[in-house]
DNA sequence: GATGAATGAGGTTTCATTCAT
DNA sequence: CATGAATGAAACCTCATTCAT
């Protein structure tokens, strides 16, 4: 994680604490979006949600595109620290593997396929440098875990380590579930540890 | 393909040769999405880049929802055709998912992660259900290939067909490439073959 | 009828016979009026009521605004006309004017309370002197009617000619005021008292 | 007054007092419309008139035909107010006919004729039925004024007294026609040849 | 700090008018 | 003559933002 974003995650940390107002119209602003899309997703509404004043918003937050920056943010990171939770945990691949999945699940089905859509209205200019910044720790914390599985003798020793952590990343994304939800993560387990090839 | 979405593709397919000026605005108004993001896609910016009256676009469609409506269909449609061409020309099974992931790696770029955001403003009301309907020959044209994976004893027989399909189809739908994109598809398929376990 | 309007007059009886095309977008033009109103009155509309292209309208009609002037042209000169035949044919006063209120009621029907409206649309400048002028034909004739009615002894002879006419033609829906005020009030509430008849 | 209509119309009157603002906006809207017409009715216009932002009248009305719809019942239900107060004070029929026919013509003259047309954009699905209910509680009271002047021994008893309301509603414009038109046609005969005084 | 009435820039949409065929 | 695809000025309406209370 560099230093910037170290910072950053910090301070939004210690501002969930002290300012529960704040963290109350973040939390308003991701149900909307759940509920009402983006383009339901007006300030006006995410104050009635959040049961605050329209101008309360503005005084936690300098415009609407600050709000969705920090709702980026604020849900990326905490997912972030999920992740980190259980890579950090130690114990079997396999296991760690499955919950990492798990909550990749989770987080496709919070934002409803619509993470890159905020996130582009967020910061318009150089949304890609922006989130590739926070991408970074997320990417590193697979390489641990990839590494500690080839430690372990759970992971193939002839992958790129790097690759690997990536491909893990980039699975999970289709918000189109249409199986059972533990069927469908088991078999994705299955898939990513064994491969389809007979 | 159901009959109702045969008939639509069909409509679309004629209504392209038909139809230059609407062919046009459509391919403009993925354009602006991918340089002006969602936001950004106004119907005048729309009309400017197609080169046409801002009025023309409202002859050709009702109103931006359906604009945005034909614009999910249409790409959509036209991937899944390409999808199907490289299912139905036989082969070794290796070869033909290398081009499917070749196409999802291509699609997701094409649409920088804003395809779930854009049908969502395109058909607020049961978005689900028609991305499902869509989605639907697509699972379908997976499967086939999985089945024939078998078939030439390419796949591991023991996998439920279903859900390996439905595996390959969520992976690579993380618009966050950072890495050269042959190495990255030939390590996707890699381990979508072999797996990652030992 | 000054000297205007009657050039205008003929001009528009000569072209009716001679032009059925404009005669029929006239036709079309108040009967969409009557079904749509004046909101739902488009050049488009009427086109497709009077069943020819929507530019050949402008062939025999510069714009909308003079398409409309026409239109209350035509159908209150035709109004007036239909009176002047009643007011012509000799016969009773009670008979005459028994046909005159029927006229009238028909007109205001057929123009459902539009009348003045279009009017205004047709002539913004000055519409009340535009009115007028066509009005001042109607009056002369209703003056002609109580003055035969007065000669046949079947109206109160000391009524004023020119007020009861006013009267006669404010009964059932008359916007156009262009009389003193108070004489005017004083008038009508004269004749509703103690009625026209001797 | 049927109750439906009595609620609206305390409500109108009570928002009057709480809701200056949107007084202003119903005032200059009739301004408006009186100065520059039907086309002439913006509501950037009206704005303007009213000395507000264009986006405060739609915090006062839902779009533009709520506000129309507003305005038709606002100046009705005003007039109506008025006639009200004229036939209840009681005195000699002939002063009281005097007073609302003095109130018809400076409510057509404030209309400008542009009545009918306005509540036709207003309401265009039922405008006949919503302005036959507003014009309900114009006829009970003319209805009123009738029966009390024959009491009076000021109005010839063998006259209907709904039908001579009707008469008297449709003088000086009244474009409603609510009863068998030839029973209508002969009523208005008849009072204009023999008068309502006994 | 908190509020929400007020604002107007800016988006969507309509429709009178033109002009190439 | 007749047409209707194309146009863009101008209308309606939304909603992020401000500011007096």
């Amino acid at each position: 994680m560099p230093f910037g974003v170290l910072v950053h995650f910090v301070a939004v940390t210690v501002e969930a604490r002290t300012a529960p107002k704040r963290e109350a119209i973040l939390e308003a602003t991701i149900r909307v979006l759940r509920d009402r899309g983006l383009s339901g997703l007006k300030v006006e509404e995410v104050a009635r949600e959040a049961e605050v004043g329209k101008g309360t918003v503005y005084l936690y937050f300098q415009d609407k595109q600050d709000l969705l920056k920090a709702l980026v943010e604020h849900h990326t990171f905490a997912y972030y620290r999920k992740v980190e939770e259980v890579v950090s945990r130690g114990g079997p691949f396999r296991e760690r593997l499955a919950e990492v999945l798990r909550l990749r699940v989770d987080w496709v089905e919070e934002w409803r396929g619509l993470w890159a859509a905020v996130a582009r209205e967020a910061q318009p200019e150089d949304t890609t440098g922006w989130l590739r910044g926070m991408h970074e720790h997320y990417q590193r914390l697979l390489e641990r875990l990839v590494q500690e599985g080839k430690a372990r003798g759970e992971v193939r020793p002839e992958l790129d380590t790097c690759l690997t952590a990536a491909s893990i990343a980039a699975l999970a994304c289709n918000p189109q579930l249409e199986f059972p939800r533990e069927a469908y993560l088991e078999h994705l387990l299955e898939v990513l540890l064994k491969g389809v090839a007979l």
